[in-house]
RNA sequence: GUGGGCGUAGCCAAGUGGUCUAAGGCGCCAGGUUGUGGCCCUGGAGAUCGAGGGUUCGAAUCCCUCCGCUCACCCCA
């Protein structure tokens, strides 16, 4: 038996209610801010994520899923949203349109992890970017979408966390003060620390082992060691999100995993504590395009995880409209019967209406069975009396009312219900 | 890549060496008289007990290996 692969699943149709629920609800806030959809590839030139995510993180160094086409070029499937759309940017020369070009996006994102609860090798990820503005204004316009969207699915206690990470011009400086400060430390850390002292030493905050905390208290915070632009980009994106009320937590210890942020960065997390806690990430990557052989073009946007926004939903059981209508179900009794059922069937849902025509050869209260089963609102009842006397009997399923109409007045009469 | 937990029908699940040619429940199908559902009752279909090997007179039950699922670490949405 084949098994969808590890870290893949199948979207029931019990489940599509809550995708088309948040797809809805995200491209309603998109079209409020004036976003316009992009669709990209599934996959790229694998040299696109290693310029752009960076070489050395490990979604780049062990998780894409890279492979060589029968021509011989080496393509990997999209581990993340931003490179793909910065890569079109420059490709369909949207810098020729006006600035800054807002875009959203849905598209399943492929990692090769260990899956685990809320981590899946395919997931999806509702995406928004916008390029070629570095205005501080801009930053927080993209997390108050980001807010806006999870306030809209009804989603209750999240917490919006935002931190600045400086820019090429101080960050090594307070790489540097940060290596100094832990190098002292060093005998005391965990095994994975004195990795990361050596490799991306910003990682350091991000440890949760008990031991080590205390360290990251004391630690250089990055926002306090920002040179003057960014310092002041910072100080913008924080008045503003106080100015449009938008609640805040500032963590010094917030930094991600991607290389190409720059200054801004912010995630939304659920209330309850959890690993695969974060819902929604992302910042500002203003070198990024032109890691992409374009000119310097700023750019910031967030990434969310459809999955994880889901799981939220259901546990804070959100109420999700139903993704299908009750429909009407046609019971023929007879193969006369049964071939005015179906062209009834036929001429009913060209009126718009949701038709099921019951499986035959089987008795009457099987048919209704079936009915009931499918959630009908109403059972329209054909048989040998009902074809002789040219009527149709209308069983109303919820009141178990039946009553014989003409068939011309099926439509309005199925219509209101 | 590392560590923990778990694998009995589509789903939940009893059973921990011998009446298991495997209980029960949900779901599915049929029937409960002649054309009427949801509840109830009866019957039916559906399981190489994750796979392979071993121990034993005898294994779903014990041992080994593998596979899979799951949770956590790492990392991320």
């Amino acid at each position: 038996m084949y098994r969808a692969p590890r870290g893949t699943t199948d979207i029931l149709p019990q489940d599509q209610r809550y995708w088309r629920y948040v797809e809805r609800r995200a491209v309603a806030v998109c079209q409020r801010f004036g976003y316009q959809r992009i669709d990209t590839p599934l996959f790229e030139a694998a040299g696109l994520f290693v310029r752009s995510v960076g070489e050395d993180t490990d979604i780049v160094e062990k998780e894409t899923y890279t492979f060589q086409d029968r021509g011989g070029d080496e393509l990997t499937l999209r581990p993340e949203g931003t490179a793909p759309v910065c890569r079109a940017y420059l490709e369909q020369g949207m810098h020729n349109l006006p600035q800054p070009v807002r875009l959203y996006y849905f598209c399943p994102i492929f990692r090769y992890e260990r899956p685990q609860a809320g981590r899946y090798r395919q997931h999806h990820q509702f995406g928004i970017e916008a390029i070629g503005d570095g205005d501080p204004l801009i930053d927080v316009e993209v997390i108050q979408i980001g807010w806006t969207l999870l306030q809209e699915l009804e989603l209750q206690s999240m917490s919006l966390v935002v931190n600045s990470i400086g820019d090429p011009e101080c960050r090594p400086g307070y790489h540097q003060r940060l290596r100094e400060y832990y190098r002292g430390h060093l005998d005391h850390l965990c095994d994975d620390c004195r990795r990361r002292f050596d490799r991306n030493p910003l990682r350091l905050l991000d440890c949760k082992k008990e031991s080590c905390q205390p360290y990251i208290a004391e630690a250089p915070r990055s926002a306090d060691h920002l040179c003057a632009p960014c310092r002041e980009h910072w100080d913008a994106v924080t008045g503003q999100l106080d100015n449009l009320e938008i609640p805040y937590r500032v963590d010094h210890r917030l930094v991600r995993g991607l290389d190409y942020y720059s200054r801004t960065v912010f995630e939304i997390q659920p209330p309850e504590e959890g690993s695969q806690s974060t819902i929604l990430g992302g910042g500002r990557y203003d070198g990024l395009i032109q890691e992409l052989g374009g000119r310097p073009t700023p750019g910031v946007g967030f990434g969310s995880g459809m999955e994880r926004i889901i799981v939220n939903l259901k546990k804070q059981q959100v109420k999700v409209p139903p993704e299908m209508p009750r429909p009407v179900v046609v019971v023929a009794l007879g193969d006369a019967a049964r071939i005015f059922g179906v062209k009834l069937a036929a001429s009913l849902r060209s009126g718009g209406l949701s038709i099921l025509v019951a499986p035959g050869n089987r008795s009457l209260k099987s048919q209704l069975r079936y009915a009931s089963s499918m959630d009908a609102r109403y059972a329209l009842i054909v048989g040998d009396e009902e074809l002789q006397r040219g009527v149709v009997g209308v069983r109303d399923m919820d009141r178990g009312e039946q009553r014989q109409l003409a068939e011309a007045d099926l439509p309005t009469v199925l219509q209101d219900s």
